[in-house]
DNA sequence: TGCCTGATGTTCT
DNA sequence: GAACATCAGGCAC
């Protein structure tokens, strides 16, 4: 896993596209499928990284596998998987997640079913009950882990510009899977 | 279906 | 004090 990500967040995105997560609250499992990414780093105007090291943006500096969950408009909150060597400073945003199993304890975190339990970035961190506890996290491990599968070939993914952000919007790096009814509406 | 806006707090200037 | 990688609800069409 460890060299599946220690590439560029533009290669890691889409190969992203397809595995699973696995989280662990209160004894419980709950498994879900990424559907839609973003790829950020350094060089790019619109990344947490991109004027350097914070004690907010620590984490996202701190090499392939760790978790970076940031806070933002005052009430949500967003993960990332870090990306590429130490010190870079690249990760990828989870932008929508598709449940695999656990779907009822999702749906009581969020408080609502069907897509709406995590067809956005905030969404499904509410949805598997991510907060900035674990920000820094080890995704190799529980509570929270990261399962990589390889995507299957009829499994189309989609490159397209990044969306709800202000800098650098014509970077294409978003990335998701066609036809997945968890992409985010807001497309394009 | 699609635009507009209020809620709300952490971080950085 | 302003910006912000968002969401949900309201209203017009």
């Amino acid at each position: 896993m460890k060299t599946f990500l220690s590439r560029p967040a533009e290669q890691v995105a889409p190969d992203l596209i397809g595995c699973l997560l696995e989280r662990e609250i209160d004894g419980k499992i709950i498994q879900v499928r990424i559907v839609e990414t973003e790829a950020y780093d350094e060089s790019d105007a619109a990344s947490h990284s991109y004027k350097g090291k914070t004690p907010r943006t620590e984490s996202m500096f701190g090499g392939p596998g760790h978790l970076y969950v940031y806070f933002t408009y005052g009430m949500h909150y967003c993960c990332n998987v870090v990306t590429d060597a130490k010190g870079k400073g690249s990760a990828v945003l989870i932008r929508a997640v598709e449940p695999v199993s656990g779907k009822e304890l999702m749906e009581e975190l969020r408080g609502r079913n069907g897509l709406e339990v995590s067809n956005g970035p905030a969404k499904l961190c509410q949805a598997l009950g991510i907060d900035k506890r674990l920000d820094g996290h080890d995704l190799t491990k529980l509570p929270l882990k990261l399962i990589i599968k390889p995507r299957d070939d009829s499994t189309e993914v989609i490159q397209t510009k990044r969306i709800g952000i202000a800098q650098a919007k014509d970077v294409p790096w978003r990335f998701y899977m066609s036809g997945n009814d968890y992409v985010s509406r807001t497309r394009n």
